[in-house]
DNA sequence: AACAGGTATTTTACTCGTAAAACATGTACG
DNA sequence: CGTACATGTTTTACGAGTAAAATACCTGTT
């Protein structure tokens, strides 16, 4: 059953950038117009966005993880070294909870996991007995080193969809967004 | 295959007063610079588009959760009875799987409560006896309608921080990358 | 009619993340 | 000093998703 389309929308202008012909129509766009089908009274602005977003994320990741299965490590896990060697120095566990945005209990599990690999040593603190100091080995760091540069080439191909000056500008509207939201949304909780 | 002329991103809009607490600089304008700082010979371009779409979903989401989870909702369980909603017609398994992103095995799952709280209910084929037949209940079609619009409320406060034009220029970006994404990852398999 | 092979859905076994409790230690204050 | 509370980390119990096997059914071929 095909819809009329064509239809102006009310608010939120879904073309800004002048549609360059072509790729028209990914599946958020198709859910939008359902909802608009059925529910005309709706507002569906804010689905344009953290719809894509969160569809953009799912896909990104599928993809994303390809280079990392090589080397027999999850995102998580590599978000983990990678927060070990860009810091350039020794983290706790409960750093490297907030340094990549997970419990705490998460990391523990990563970090036992990851030693067990001979990725990363631990040292207990002198001082207090409580916290433990965590670091690469020579190995997790070679890992690391020799894994960047295949993962940020890889995503390069995955967003080459989109050119040069449009990755810029979507990443400086992403920055934009994102810092409002992680300013506000620790107040944000109704 | 790759051009490394230098990506004009430098500080990517943002600049980085370091006013802490006042909505300045992301935190992955934050990574990038570390990242920058040890290995200075990255292409961080890719990591400041793709974090910060990972970034802002797993905020969103945190955040979107919340009006869902006062009807005792997990977001997939709202999606699969958004797609019943939205299509106006039922749905198979199948069907709703591929609807809504996720494994015929979660479908399944979710079906079953959903089922069983009374929201969704189930017809089998006449004709084809594997097949079965999903559709909303009237307490499910109410709880739909009811939360739809509280929901899209939400997320627009949740936008806020960006203005409308910025909402409009994102969602058209984010519409060309996911369409140029779903169109060729099946094909991008490396 | 019977069988090979395909399709739709569910079940099984398992992994992973989380929340909350438990544990171990530090700190402040009477 | 000692007790109460705070803090850093780990453990436990459990829920949710997945891949792959299992199940049930259809369809075309001989």
């Amino acid at each position: 059953m095909t819809a009329p389309q064509g239809r102006p929308v009310t608010d939120s202008g879904t073309s800004a950038t002048g549609a360059p012909g072509g790729a028209r129509g990914d599946t958020v766009a198709a859910v939008v117009r359902q909802w608009r089908e059925v529910r005309p009274d709706l507002d569906t602005g804010p689905m344009e966005v953290i719809g894509r977003i969160n569809r953009c994320a799912a896909l990104l990741q599928q993809a994303e993880d390809a280079p990392l299965r090589r080397a027999g490590l999850s995102r998580p896990e590599f978000d983990l070294l990678g927060a070990l060697r860009r810091t350039g120095h020794e983290l706790t566990p409960g750093e490297l909870a907030r340094e990549t945005f997970s419990s705490g209990a998460a990391v523990t599990k990563r970090l036992k996991q990851l030693t067990e690999r001979g990725l990363v040593e631990r040292r207990g603190d002198t001082r207090d007995r409580r916290v433990a100091h965590l670091r690469l080995t020579d190995a997790g760091r070679d890992l690391v080193d020799g894994l960047m540069p295949e993962q940020l080439a890889y995503e390069t191909a995955v967003l080459s969809g989109l050119d040069g000056p449009g990755q810029a500008e979507l990443a400086a509207l992403l920055g934009e967004l994102l810092g409002q939201l992680e300013g506000r949304l620790g107040a944000l909780r109704a």
